[in-house]
DNA sequence: CCTGCTTCCGCAAGCGGCTTGCGAGCAGGA
DNA sequence: TCCTGCTCGCAAGCCGCTTGCGGAAGCAGG
């Protein structure tokens, strides 16, 4: 999933976005990540590299703004950014917090495919951001559970 | 929805809690409210009752430990309770929070009908609490949505 | 390379919702 | 009625998000 420094500045430009050094380091890290990451995680993700959190927050801010890393998740109320990739950007897949590990699983098929709603609310379900919250596997399969 | 306040004192007994007076106001609004209300919905519904955030924020703590009041959503990470009523505890239905008038509605059938899930996945996404976020039908059918 | 407009960055502060420590006060059983 | 332990009010703190402001940097055009 890695992305070289000069794809991301190409992805900028494309997006009509400035170059920056921040801006660039964001990016690679959603490429980097493979799933939603929130504001925390990136600033965490960076480390060691002192760009103010408040920076890193309005890059995110614009690089939602121009597509290029839509919300994928608003799960517990916290913002998680993922890559805008060509295909499932419109269908944006179920989302699993795991109130055990926090980790932020995408459920693709098992809960879409059975999403065939009938009624009132048949169109807001269709086009709703799905989250589940609960244990996911790995923590059901732990013994102190 | 109504309780009287003897009834609210008769539960609390019931589930082993003193009984307080905000005790019995948090009860009361509880039941009037026939939905998830947050710690916020209920200051604001106790309104000019000059109790403390922190006293009510505690009491709802101690109602849902007792189990009087679990949180039956935790849409965008704002726990909201209901009061615990004999039946459809066990099964949580999907809750649904609208973005733009910020209501939060129970889907009872639409969803939960449709989760007949398998693989992985199935026992976490059974026990799961399931949250949807989207336009609900009245701000879909308003123009200016 | 230099200029100048526009955008971005760092700092600092603030907000909303949740959470807790502490001492005073009340509920309720002996 | 008294005593013990739960509860209340106050104050502060935490966390994640958000914004105002002045100085710095990107980049198009000369």
């Amino acid at each position: 999933m890695r992305m070289t420094k000069d794809e991301a500045r190409r992805r900028l430009r494309a997006y009509g976005l400035r170059v920056t050094p921040p801006r660039v380091a964001v990016l690679g890290i959603l490429a980097d990540a493979g799933g939603p990451v929130s504001l925390t995680q990136v600033l965490e993700l960076l480390g060691d590299s002192d760009w103010d959190p408040s920076t890193i927050y309005r890059n995110l801010v614009k690089l939602r703004e121009a597509g290029l890393a839509p919300v994928v998740s608003r799960m517990d109320g916290i913002d998680r950014y993922a890559l805008a990739n060509n295909h499932e950007d419109g269908h944006p897949h179920p989302h699993f917090l795991c109130e055990d590990c926090g980790r932020v699983a995408c459920i693709k098929e098992e809960v879409a495919a059975a999403l065939s709603i009938h009624g009132r609310w048949a169109e807001s379900i269709r086009g709703a951001m799905v989250q589940l919250l609960g244990h996911c596997p790995d923590c059901l399969a732990r013994p102190d559970g």
